[in-house]
RNA sequence: UGGGGUAUCGCCAAGCGGUAAGGCACUAGUUUUUGGUACUGGUAUCGGGGGUUCGAAUCCCUCUACCCCAUCCA
């Protein structure tokens, strides 16, 4: 199915193919301060995801070195979540606090080599020392402190000797340095607070920066994979890693794109807040997006790695449409799970030409659910259907019951509305209806066509349940707080009834109420005296889609109109450049314009048309020095440069005289910045030169055209693209060799 | 504003110079005793503008928009 790759896999795959890693090993560390959400699970699955796919292993720890929000139960609902997800960590549940006395060696040695100090200085002043994104911050006094006050000072810290916030430890790096992060972050901090694992033995606590590279480096872990918020941290994890000269075999990160799905919030403080402020009845609440959430909801651990893995992983910042997640789940009930009937809201029916009772015998999976088993539905005479399902006044397209329509009752006959009984103030309150004794499903003879089938319950023995209609929690589609909470996002039906299969037999814990959606008979509160059902999702609805689209007009959306900014004006020195290539040398202004703003440019190109002898055309040089050698240009000083403006010179001659197409000197470029070999022995070496004669090619073309006679047919009825793929294909025929501009002429008169 | 990222269909997402994958959503139709499922078909020229090239979503220049960083959180 999925042939492509996502990124990670491709770095991962990359690693271990060059030798960089016997084995991959990641890890999950999330911090154990709030209940996991389905922003986890694409965490999970991704690190054991990967993991399982290149038979290496992944550690499950807890990144617990903040003892004021860290709590146990925590670590038992990730634990929860992981297991519940189908995976298994590798060995023990790994915990940041049981490095804690490797953490603090590895400060001490940090100290030790003048790379990190004791900072006296208060919160406030260290925020305002920091400076701001533009302006450099300054580095605090107490910098200076010797490694021997370091030492001592940080070891007073560990004992216990200060108090919270007298002193930290802090990096020595640059606190001037473009990245915030880098200027001379915080490694530990003090506090007096009792952890959850280490109890009070510690008044010293690592911070993520620190703590979170060295475990990874203390667990062997080679690809450390974390959202993208922490990008900027990146630099400190290698620059501690590096420091401490941890380098051998060591952990890289990489940042992939958090997840955020529409009319959710991912947030764990927003969470907390919902469960705090008792919006919600709890972490587990059925409308909540975490694991326990869905869990008690009724999702399957199938249907969220389903969904994880339809998303993908990339860099890109995206909302995922909660259909999406709505989808994977009724894909996954739809050929498990039984069908059975309940009616939520409902409506008497009294079938007056029908006496007695009778069993109906009804499979619990439809025609095309590969699944066996069945049931008996009782009938008489006294019945209910779903209120929805008749109307006295239909709009046009109503299939269901009115009186003058007909419908069949699922696995049992087809009834006629005779007459609609209301009550004082106009609302039905039954309905007298006649039933075909020729129509029996499965017997039926009646030869009666019905628009559709709809469910009932029998009344005398249909079972009462609750049930637990669930919607999106928020109705705003990108909601800030509980202002945006979907008043209805929770209906408690207490007398729905049920056939009485599903209560007697139990079947299954997860139905389809046929025609409304799945359910779930809920974990916790569902008793066989008090049965409820938690409603998962429901089914695809075309109509009730249809009927609601009549009331919204769909609204037109403007374009987005893209305003084009200033361009910077040139220096005059750079004008005067410009002025003398466009005039002088004639190269387009565009090109001119690259070349005259960008001195290295400038220069290079200056010197490749001054020392090669004879000169290149200037066009030609132009052109592949600001299109190739200014990439190389980018990241490198000249001197970096494998190659030089002279062999630049000689590659321009050779595109000039046509020894070589443009084509194939983008491949020598290439081979010149890597070996920086010179670009006539690259040719050579590799026979490079260019096919123009048409003998040569012609046959290529035939031979071409005799094997893609669909795109041939293709091309002939209009399909001008297609010229692009025969041009390639002979160009791979002939390893890039052949002319391709001749090509190009030669396969356009063939296929005329 | 300095730095770091990102931009391909309504929503995700492949693609790495040679015919713009796939999923969701939408839509038309076939099948159907679920207005479900399944099946068949439809739906983009790649943020804007230039340039290089026979050929550009892919390379170069430039502009724009959005996200992250100034917690003793992770």
């Amino acid at each position: 199915m999925s042939e492509s790759k996502d990124f990670l896999r491709t770095i991962v795959e990359e690693d271990l193919k060059s030798g960089k890693y016997k084995e991959v090993v990641t890890r999950f560390p999330p911090e154990p301060n709030g209940f996991p959400h389905i922003g986890h699970a694409k965490s999970i699955c991704i690190n054991f995801g990967i993991a399982d796919d290149y038979h290496g292993h992944c550690n499950l720890r807890m990144d617990d070195t903040n003892p004021t929000t860290e709590d146990t139960k925590y670590v038992e609902a990730l634990k929860d979540a992981v297991q519940w997800l189908g995976f298994n960590w590798d060995g023990n549940v790994r915990y940041t606090s049981d490095y804690f006395p490797k953490l603090y060696d590895y400060a001490v040695e940090l100290i030790k080599i003048g790379k990190a100090y004791v900072d006296s200085l208060t919160e406030e002043e260290i925020r305002e020392y920091r400076g701001t994104v533009t302006e450099s911050g300054k580095r605090s006094k107490y910098a200076q402190r010797s490694v021997e006050e370091n030492l001592d000072l940080f070891e007073r810290m560990k004992n216990g000797e200060f108090k919270d916030g007298e002193h930290v430890l802090r990096a020595r790096i640059d606190m001037s340095a473009a990245n915030m992060k880098m200027r001379d972050p915080l490694l530990y901090r003090i506090r007096h607070a009792h952890h959850y694992r280490s109890g009070d033995e510690w008044h010293v606590y690592p911070m993520y920066d620190f703590g979170h590279c060295l475990s990874d480096y203390i667990e062997g872990i080679s690809h450390s994979m974390c959202t993208l918020e922490f990008e900027n941290n990146r630099d400190i994890y290698d620059w501690v890693l590096d420091t401490l000269g941890l380098d051998t075999v060591r952990p890289y990160q990489h940042e992939f794109a958090r997840l955020a799905i529409n009319y959710t919030v991912m947030s764990k403080r927003k969470l907390l807040e919902l469960v705090e402020g008792g919006q919600v009845s709890g972490w587990d609440d059925p409308r909540m997006p975490t694991i326990a959430g869905y869990r008690r909801r009724g999702y399957t651990p199938e249907s969220i790695i389903n969904f994880c893995d339809q998303i993908g992983i990339a860099k890109a910042n995206s909302m995922v449409d909660v259909a999406q997640l709505e989808f994977c789940i009724r894909d996954d009930l739809n050929t498990k799970v039984p069908r059975v009937m309940a009616v939520l809201d409902p409506l008497k029916v009294t079938i007056v030409n029908y006496e007695g009772s009778e069993e109906l015998d009804a499979s619990y999976y439809p025609e095309d659910v590969p699944k066996e088993g069945s049931r008996k539905i009782p009938f008489s005479k006294e019945i209910y259907i779903e209120r929805d399902d008749f109307m006295e006044n239909p709009p046009k397209g109503y299939f269901r019951l009115t009186p003058e329509q007909s419908v069949r009752l699922k696995h049992a006959y087809i009834i006629t509305c005779k007459e609609v009984i209301k009550d004082a103030n106009g609302n039905i309150t039954e309905i007298i209806a006649e039933y075909n004794p020729e129509s029996k499903s499965g017997q039926d003879t009646s030869g009666i066509k019905v628009k559709s089938a709809i469910q009932w319950v029998d009344a005398k023995t249909a079972k009462t349940v609750e049930v637990r209609v669930y919607d999106r929690l928020y109705s705003s589609e990108a909601p800030e707080g509980i202002e945006d909470l979907n008043p209805h996002s929770l209906q408690v039906i207490k007398n729905a009834l049920i056939e009485p299969a599903v209560i007697t037999e139990k079947p299954d814990v997860r139905f389809q109420f046929e025609r409304q959606g799945y359910f779930y008979a809920d974990p916790i509160d569902y008793t066989d005296e008090k049965p409820v059902f938690n409603k998962i999702v429901g089914l695809k609805d075309s109509w009730g889609k249809k009927k609601k689209e009549d009331k919204h007009a769909s609204k037109p959306q403007a374009k987005k109109v893209q305003i084009d900014g200033e361009v910077v004006p040139m220096s005059e020195a750079e004008q005067a450049l410009f002025d003398k290539y466009t005039g002088e040398f004639k190269l387009n202004s565009e090109v001119a314009n690259t070349l005259a703003r960008d001195e290295k440019l400038s220069n290079f190109y200056y010197e490749a048309l001054a020392l090669s002898v004879p000169s290149p055309n200037p066009v030609g040089l132009a052109n592949i020095v600001t299109n190739e050698v200014a990439r190389e240009l980018k990241e490198k000083s000249v001197d970096e440069l494998k190659f030089n403006p002279i062999q630049i010179g000689e590659l321009a001659k050779m595109v000039d005289d046509e020894t070589i197409s443009s084509k194939i000197a983008k491949q020598v470029f290439e081979e010149m910045a890597k070996t920086g070999e010179n670009p006539i022995q690259i040719v050579e070496a590799k026979g490079l030169v260019q096919i123009s004669d048409p003998s040569k090619i012609l046959p290529i073309i035939d031979e071409i055209i005799a094997k893609n006679p669909d795109n041939v047919a293709k091309f002939k009825a209009g399909n001008t693209k297609l010229l692009g793929f025969f041009v390639g294909q002979v160009l791979k025929n002939t390893g890039g060799k052949a002319n391709p501009k001749v090509v190009n002429e030669l396969v356009s008169e063939k296929l005329k």
